[in-house]
DNA sequence: CAGTACTTTCACATATTATTGAAAGTATAA
DNA sequence: TTATACTTTCAATAATATGTGAAAGTACTG
């Protein structure tokens, strides 16, 4: 396999798997095609390598900027901006994980506490299965979401550090 | 609110999770069904509760019971079937995980070790980086699926034990 | 100020995914 | 074997999500 050609595969890939993980897909192909260009690309050069609209490459770049996975920056004495992906890849999961928290699970909490807050009949079973099951998924969510939040705040050592040394 | 909406609002809201997520909404709405429900639903109650089709339901039934969540039951002298959903949302949430990691994880690792055996030219500095990302991405995600999979193989005690008490 | 070089927006078009429902399939019972 | 009581399938349709492109917006420059 020659070159280009894996690197198309690979946009191919990473959009793919965005797909399957809620997240659309030119958002998740451009993501990939700035993880591997050393340089920063202008809205031009992704929608060429690409082939996407400028509305397109636009919106998700801005995207990808609001979830912290990219940067926008500037060449001296031109007017067009460019832009590039964090490439550390610890940073860049760290990132996602802590913008889907954001996104997802607090409002879920959210939700569920909500709900728990209902005047119940106690005689009914299904009832009391009900609120059981409530406080059941909130204190799995509550619990993995701590040991996440726990998690992204350690450097990449102690990451691994973490998850490999304790975890036996 | 009284008992019913908070029904309705927990199956809505497992639903837009499941959307978020990559998961059909009709499927995580059942799933929110089943889990609220002491007893097993037939089909018939699922289409009637979620006012859905009768070749919806049965599909998205199926598609729950592949990923190991929902499992099928008969009642004696009759020969409807019945399907509940596993209560324990850890086990739920182990299930969640190991079948995402069947689906997704695994094909993804295929695809980066085959991308890897490409031959780069090595004066190319945009080819260096590529392979370099390659095996970045390659190091941070098996690192996280190897612990993942640790980590789901332990009880649940072991795992908040896990989770809390070492993760300091 | 007008011209230029861009970026942003958004109504509409297109593509993708989910849902329906009727017909076909299956298994039990009489 | 036929009737009955279900489940499964899948082509057609509907709903949703994404992408386009032209027009409007912004801001630098001479």
């Amino acid at each position: 396999m020659e070159f280009e050609l894996a690197k198309q595969k690979f946009v191919q890939t990473w959009g793919v798997l965005g797909t399957n993980w809620g997240i659309n897909r030119t958002m998740a192909q451009i993501h990939a095609l700035l993880l591997i260009c050393e340089n920063p690309l202008s809205a031009d050069d992704v929608m060429q390598q690409l082939q996407i609209s400028r509305g397109n490459a636009n919106q998700n770049l801005r995207e990808l900027i609001d979830w912290g996975l990219v940067a926008k920056s500037t060449k001296l004495g031109e007017r067009k901006e460019y832009f590039a992906a964090e490439k550390d890849i610890w940073k860049v999961a760290k990132q996602i994980i802590k913008e889907r928290r954001k996104r997802e699970i607090e409002p879920i909490h959210n939700i569920l506490n909500d709900l728990k807050k209902i005047k119940i009949d106690k005689a009914n079973t299904e009832q009391k299965h009900f609120i059981n099951m409530l406080n059941n998924i909130d204190t799995v969510v509550t619990k993995m979401d701590t040991s996440v939040e726990r998690l992204i705040k350690l450097d990449e050592n102690a990451i691994v550090h973490t998850l490999f040394k304790l975890l036996k």
